[in-house]
DNA sequence: CGCAAAACCTATTGACATAGTAGGTAAATA
DNA sequence: TATTTACCTACTATGTCAATAGGTTTTGCG
């Protein structure tokens, strides 16, 4: 299952994606419109600049704004980064190295199968692909 | 993430399923195979006999067995039975009556699509396919 | 220059889930 | 009757989640 975290930086850049005007938007605003805690969108939104999704200016006229285009944002990467792995197990995590029994696992091969088709699905999302009405 | 009790749970199916013969398996024997701790196995495998997965007899020549053929269970039902719902997030699972915003929610069909993806696949793989070398 | 708005920063908290452990009771067989 | 096994209740340490609290720095505006 997702976590806020995942679900609520989704909600940010769909709405940064919204906006009309190239200028920084008030994370104030944002926390109105989706109806979720300032302060705690404060930890999200730190964490998305630190990771290169949105670029954050201080001061008056302050906020947040899109680095790139929506199209050219995958679903996966915002996911990812806040998340974490996609991995629906623990050896699929990193390099795997750990598991000295995975060349006879009988649930690897079936992991890294579902592994592959859940990061093709988010990675083949673009947040353009969300913003249609 | 999936956690242990449902990897685990596959594991013990898995070990059950490679059996020849009909005989009851004392847990302690799939603990030791499968390098598992057989108190929490026991927390597990009481479970799975209160999900009808599998069969216990106590006493001696006492253990547990599957109650199907391997190819009449889903890894799905395995996995959902200890983990829960394969649902990815909050809203899908249940009835989704609570949230309001459903209608206009930008999110929501993907999820929904996943939601699918993930449940057509493990309801497709069958224990027997992962049991063949 | 001073004020307000905004991001940015550190720390803390309550609730819950995870991954077990511990120790005992009941049932069945030899 | 002893042994083997499942079955049962309770407990615990650790970590994550979803925030909250309170402060500091940066920036534009009057």
């Amino acid at each position: 299952m997702f976590s806020t975290k995942g679900r609520y930086a989704l909600r940010v850049m769909i709405d940064l994606a919204q906006q009309e005007s190239d200028e920084f938007i008030p994370l104030k605003d944002i926390a109105e419109r989706q109806d979720i805690s300032k302060k705690y969108l404060e930890i999200i939104a730190k964490e998305m600049v630190k990771g290169g999704l949105i670029t954050g200016a201080s001061g008056k006229h302050g906020g947040y704004k899109l680095c790139k285009e929506p199209a050219d944002y995958s679903v996966g990467e915002i996911i990812e980064l806040m998340e974490g792995s996609f991995a629906p197990v623990a050896c699929l995590e990193n390099d795997c190295s750990e598991c000295e029994k995975s060349a006879e696992c009988k649930t690897l091969p079936m992991w890294t199968e579902f592994y592959e088709l859940e990061k093709n699905f988010f990675y083949g999302k673009k947040l353009s692909d969300l913003i249609n009405n």
